[in-house]
RNA sequence: GGAGAGGUGUCCGAGUGGUUUAAGGAGCUGGUCUUGAAAACCAGUGAUUCGGCAACGAACCGUGGGUUCGAAUCCCACCCUCUCCGCCA
């Protein structure tokens, strides 16, 4: 949520950030602007009478000692206390209004942040890692998972629907012993552990950008939880409507979840194999910072994030996303993308962004050093680190053998017990 | 799921319709005293939101409604916590 006050005194600068991002809101923000003006009006009326009804009821009892007659009193304080009501309504009709508009206004992009139209405008920021020349055909990691019959499309189809899978054996292994190293590397590098609900209420899908816009990206339970679509959600929201102590930031949380996402309108895309799935595995990492040195904390975030593609011997790279390709709430974000040889190019594995104080405003998350400081709003980060179900893609892609079976990345084999997979 | 109790400021806690602009205590900040500290004493102290250049005004006692000239206080709904019973991994 963008601060009313930056709105109010440079819309202009609003309005270019959002063409920027390729999502004109010019009518939008001169309605908020127009709400806001007549709502501050309103507002100033109510606080002078309601001001007056305070003056009086602190009087009303005096004059009843006193033995005055007050009915006239009653009379009179009885319209202005309609008239309040009345505004009071009006106010908050206003506010709905303006709070409904201003949700739904994307985030303004850092200006780090190339200005594009979408993703052919990112800009690559490295590449790590040699991609394997194979010396036979390499196949998809369907193939190899169903040939070592460890992963189990169709049944799951049977049992759920599309886009879920059964992991089987040492699928099932391989995928418990990635989250297991996740976590284990990231712990080693400051994170601490959370284990969070799968299921969020709706302030907090708000709170961290969800709602209300991509209400129908998530899906919805009988009794208005979500299930969580990543670990962001309930890792942010933990100290949502908080004020934090100032010097202990950055507060850096790593998180396993299951993540559920209905993949709204990707219909036919990606439908086979574990690339789009609607419940995968992830290890999310979230961090709160001083505002002064939250984009250092992003450097280090997505550091952190590459760290486990390094140790698995995984071949990727880093791109800045571009203003058209950036995400609703972010400010600035890398993607990480690991080479799928089955793609033929990177695919996406890992999402690092600063949201700045987007979410933070939103989840009234705030902090102070001091005991008499103002509280101020913190920054909020988070990336994944990483996808489990996209890296046991890779794996089974970028370690096949000839023969069908596939090496274990030293890295996991304490963890799974096998250096091969056959 | 059933029955009961409760949610008040940074914390504890009083408060069943009007000098409550929330008592009292703790904590915190400053001061006196002291070589220094502790104790004691004195003073100050809303981690909130909105409007206003400011003075100031308004809102805020779990959340949302309602009654009233006036609500922390009365009424309704909901959320959360605790205790007991039932069920359950």
């Amino acid at each position: 949520m963008l601060d009313i006050k930056r709105i109010r005194t440079d819309a202009e600068a609003v309005k270019r950030a959002m063409r920027n991002r390729n999502k004109p809101m010019d009518e939008k923000i001169d309605e908020i602007l127009k709400i806001d003006e007549e709502r501050r009006e309103i507002s100033t009326a109510t606080d002078a009478l309601k001001a007056e009804q305070n003056k009086v009821s602190k009087l009303i009892p005096q004059y009843k000692k006193e033995g005055k007659d007050v009915s006239a009193i009653f009379a009179e304080m009885k319209e202005i206390s309609d008239k309040i009501k009345a505004d009071d309504q009006k106010i908050a009709e206003l506010e709905e209004a303006q709070r409904k508009i201003i949700l739904e206004i994307p985030n303004i992009p850092h200006n780090s942040v190339q200005v594009g139209k979408d993703d052919s405008d990112n800009t690559e920021m490295r590449r790590v890692g040699e991609v394997r020349e194979f010396g036979f055909e390499p196949k998809p990691h369907w193939e190899i998972g169903a040939s070592l019959g460890i992963l189990d499309p169709e049944r799951a189809a049977k049992v759920t629907g599309t886009r879920f899978h059964f992991y089987k054996g040492l699928g099932a292994r391989l995928e418990r012993a990635i989250i297991s190293f996740f976590l284990d590397t990231h712990m080693e590098s400051g994170y601490t552990e959370m284990f969070p609900p799968f299921m969020v209420n709706r302030a907090s899908m708000t709170g961290t950008g969800q709602l209300p816009k991509f209400e129908e990206d998530a899906f919805k339970l009988t009794n208005d939880y979500f299930l969580i679509p990543t670990a962001e959600v309930p890792v942010t929201n933990y100290h949502r409507d908080e004020i934090l102590d100032g010097n202990e930031l950055p507060i850096k949380y790593c998180a396993y979840s299951a993540c559920f996402r209905a993949e709204a309108g990707s219909a036919g895309r990606d439908t086979r194999g574990l690339i789009r799935q609607h419940q995968f595995n992830k290890v999310e990492l979230v961090k709160f910072a001083d505002p002064e040195t939250s984009y250092e904390e992003l450097e280090k975030l997505t550091n952190d994030a590459e760290k486990v593609l390094k140790l698995l011997g995984l071949p990727y790279r880093v791109v800045n996303l571009c203003t058209g390709d950036l995400g609703f709430s972010s400010a600035k974000t890398y993607d990480i993308e690991v080479w799928m040889p089955s793609y033929g190019r990177y695919v996406e594995i890992s999402s690092c962004s600063n949201f700045e104080d987007f979410q933070a405003r939103r989840a009234a998350i705030r902090f102070k050093k001091d005991v008499k400081d103002k509280a101020r709003l913190v920054h909020t980060l988070n990336g994944s680190g990483v996808a489990v179900g996209r890296t046991v893609a890779a794996i089974l892609e970028n370690y096949q053998n000839e023969d069908g079976s596939v090496t274990v990345p030293e890295v996991l084999r304490k963890y799974i017990g096998t250096d091969i997979i056959k």
